[in-house]
RNA sequence: GGUCCGUUCGUCUAGGGGUUAGGACGCCAGGUUUUCAUCCUGGUAACAGGGGUUCGAUUCCCCUACGGACUACCA
């Protein structure tokens, strides 16, 4: 493990499987091999693990490109932004792994497997049947299979010749205690009598995980492996498969994340669990191609990149100090391995929610400002002018939680009954609310150059001499834009 | 079932042999705001259990319980 002890040249990648949209575990994951590599000056990489042609998603890559670049943790290299270890797709390196695992058919490391799915599952049947404690393809049972040990060699070349499909497995020594040692969790140990004999290339020609994922992060000089704690069960395997290929020297050091888990109850985080729960699961809407159905996203919830980055780096990791909000420089200054926590991680909706309010409040009012002008423009063809429209995020940013309700809030301010009406349901307030308001965006208008302590003055009086109590007014706004609180007395 | 990993307030966590066990979210109360929100102050609430080791354990060790991941020709 020569790269364990360097951070010079840290080369780190992002692996995700095309096969859906990417949930906010992945977008983690993502953002703590970001902040590694840029804390050590590395390289992030982004490898795209397609070979599983079963389960492939059109559109999931580009979506996967997306949401790293709407969190601006973007990668050095991938399938679109090049880099000297192209091509960053594993479709495309299918002669790669074949390769090697044709080197570890030599060397007596792996063999053949003529098994056909029907066999196996019979074998794993007859050994449940018999209490067998890991009914696996392994060791022992490796033995009464159909495989290039236990077969003639002849008759192994007639069956190939001919055609017959066969995956490639590796030969897993019988009883051999092996040693990892993982930046989070200290020394792991196992047996290699618990692991069986993985796939390394199936049938069809593609390359497992497994073998894919060593050979690809040996090629391009991976230094260290930051995934989700989902992997370390198979991380012994990858151990074996850098000793079989001769790499050991090379190995890169590992690093698995704690789990993001469900927020009541236990489990892994689902897409199931978070619908159920009511919060995004993606960073953006993912509509799904079968069903059609679109699964919401943090940006359209009204989730500001920066607040989602923030609230996740501090999942299953903290920099020791008291402050909450980081930056993503800040982040990048802070991070550090030996601060990632071991336990598994509730989401808690809140929490996120907070932490957008925060992100809000520190935001410019120009930005949302500027959205404010187009969503008017798109949604109600109003114009606004951009100090106005200021003025307007000014009064309601300490109210919202997300950025589309200034929208919600300013159409009222442009005196639109059937909406204010609409939103408030079939409570009748004061009628005077919107007349009030629109006399007071109308002298706005025609006062450009107020500043914010003249703003509230106006504010005030003009709500005043409508007879109408501000602090009610608000009340009753808040109310009716988002659900929150309750309506005045009347 | 087996293997591996884990366990501090409801949640995210700090801490670490001797602390009033700290912070944040949430919740509750009070204050400011011409009855909302923001902001401020205060409050609620935790070391899973049992054995060791020790003068002393939440902290170190073991066991138990509980939770999680994995257990595919998926990643």
């Amino acid at each position: 493990m020569s790269n364990s002890n360097s951070m010079e040249n840290v080369r780190v990648r992002f692996a995700p499987s095309p096969t859906g949209g990417l949930h906010i575990g992945g977008v983690r994951t993502a953002l703590f091999n970001y902040l590694f590599a840029r804390k050590h000056g590395g390289k992030f990489v982004l490898r795209i693990e397609d070979t599983d042609q079963g389960r492939f998603v059109e559109g999931a890559e580009e979506y996967i490109l997306n949401a790293l670049k709407w969190c601006k943790i973007e990668p050095d290299e991938s399938p679109i932004h090049g880099g000297d270890f192209s091509p960053y797709r594993q479709s495309e390196r299918k002669d790669i792994y074949k390769q090697y695992a044709d080197q570890l058919i030599q060397d007596g490391k792996a063999y053949y497997a003529f098994d056909t799915p029907e066999e196996l599952e019979a074998m794993r049947e007859k050994l449940t049947a018999a209490k067998v404690i890991k009914p696996q393809y392994n060791t022992v049972t490796r033995t009464s299979m159909k495989n290039s040990l236990t077969l003639s060699a002849d008759e192994v070349k007639k069956r190939i010749d001919a055609g017959e499909p066969y995956a490639i497995r590796i030969k897993i020594p019988k009883d051999e205690e092996i040693r990892l040692n993982d930046l989070v969790r200290g020394w792991v140990k196992v047996n290699s009598a618990d692991i069986d004999d993985k796939v390394l290339m199936k049938s069809d020609g593609m390359p497992t995980y497994h073998l894919a994922n060593v050979v690809d992060d040996y090629l391009m000089k991976i230094s260290h492996v930051i995934r989700g704690e989902e992997w370390l069960p198979s991380a012994p395997l990858h151990v074996f498969l850098y000793q079989f290929l001769g790499w050991e020297d090379a190995m890169p050091s590992f690093a698995h994340l704690p789990l993001i888990l469900k927020p009541d109850g236990n489990g892994k985080l689902s897409k199931r669990a978070a619908d159920k729960a009511g919060f995004p699961i993606f960073p953006f809407n993912w509509t799904d191609k079968d069903s059609g159905e679109v699964a919401k996203g943090f940006k359209e919830t009204g989730f500001l990149p920066e607040a989602l980055i923030n609230f996740l780096a501090f999942l299953g990791w903290n920099p020791g100090t008291e402050q909450e909000i980081f930056s993503l420089t800040d982040l990048v200054d802070s991070f550090s391995m030996e601060r990632i926590n071991k336990a598994g991680t509730k989401f808690d909706f809140d929490k996120v929610n907070w932490y957008n309010q925060q992100y809000i409040k520190a935001t410019a009012s120009s930005v949302f400002a500027k959205d404010l002008i187009r969503d008017l423009e798109n949604s109600y063809e109003v114009q606004c002018e951009l100090a106005l429209a200021e003025k307007i995020v000014d009064l309601l940013k300490e109210r919202v939680t997300y950025p589309h309700e200034f929208l919600k809030s300013s159409i009222i301010l442009f005196q639109n009954p059937e909406v204010y009406d609409e939103a408030v349901q079939d409570k009748k307030w004061d009628e005077n609310a919107p007349v009030a308001l629109k006399l007071f965006a109308d002298q706005l208008d025609s006062n450009p150059t107020l500043d914010a302590e003249e703003i509230k003055t106006l504010f005030w009086e003009t709500l005043e001499s409508n007879e109408y109590k501000p602090g009610k007014f608000m009340q009753t706004l808040r109310f009716a834009l988002t659900g929150q609180g309750s309506g005045p007395d009347l």
